[in-house]
DNA sequence: ATAATTAAGTCAATATGGCTGACCTAAATA
DNA sequence: TATTTAGGTCAGCCATATTGACTTAATTAT
């Protein structure tokens, strides 16, 4: 007897469709991320310092503690990547109001960094964007913030509240 | 004078959402490979080992050659894993026809731990993917292709012919 | 007022996954 | 026969992450 099961299937939900997304999620992110790597590589950067200058760059008054939530890795590791934004003058870290807790921001060489690292993906990803119209762009969104573990969509709906 | 152009920018094009999508990638792609990252960890194999043994497990007869125009590291950093891969069982090499090259195939040892690590991740699209309807599952698919570069794209659509 | 907790920092050791450069062998091809 | 190709290996380096142990200063709870 045929696997009804299997037949029923709808062809997007396939073994071999779901073989291509993985595929193509690995093949976009290196691509995603190659750009930035590059320019980062020049300043003896990586990005781990990219990730870093980008969240400060979008969340005034970040606490270390923050951002350790938000990229999820342990303070060990941030503090070699910040100490070394932090020395090469592109944070600027100020005691917060509790003064336990301390506030970063960047630089004006911080901003130009971050301005230059980031508009490398945002230019890609509207230059992709401009062959789609909205309802596609919008199956895009949908899925990728649903492909998301749900603390982290927590955490994505708070950093852009 | 106001900007134009800025004006004109559609929604969907605006550095806000864009810059969305940036965060979402950065999440997506971390939760979507925390899975698997777990189980490797058990039996001390990293993601490079799980990407030789997808590979190997898709395409039948694969050489190291191949393999490493898909991987794009070096072969110095694919031998180290691989040699681990090859010494504990779960990939196979045999002499090519043209004696110079090697193939490549998954034990069933080998198979098994494709399985159980590709499963992870072909479950969490499926559920998201069960959320959606065509369209919009066809807009993700269409954009993610977009996404990548051309070279790549190519290598894409040699690896499923 | 004191004790406990929290935010941040630091030291040391370890693992993974990349890289470059130099060099080798064997087989295929020009 | 000479050159190119596929694969392998040694050595050293770098970036990014981890765990564990411990410190300091400030806040909060008892």
């Amino acid at each position: 007897m045929a696997d009804l099961n299997k037949l029923l299937t709808p062809l997007f939900l396939n073994e071999v469709e779901i073989r291509k997304i993985i595929e193509l999620l690995f093949f976009s992110y290196r691509d995603f991320t190659e750009g930035p790597d590059k320019v980062l590589e020049k300043i003896n950067f990586g990005r781990a310092h990219h990730r870093v200058i980008y969240f400060v760059g979008k969340q005034k008054n970040l606490t270390i503690k923050e951002l350790l939530s938000i990229l999820k890795i342990t303070k060990q590791s941030l503090s070699r990547v910040l100490n070394q934004l932090v020395n090469e003058k592109y944070i600027i870290l100020s005691v917060g109001e509790d003064k336990r807790t301390k506030k970063l921001i960047l630089s004006k060489k911080g901003q130009e960094l971050e301005r230059r690292l980031s508009e490398i993906q945002i230019k890609k990803i509207r230059n992709v964007l401009l062959k789609f119209n909205e309802m596609d762009i919008n199956g895009f969104k949908k899925i990728l913030y649903e492909m998301v573990d749900v603390k982290n969509k927590e955490k994505f709906d708070e950093i852009n509240r």
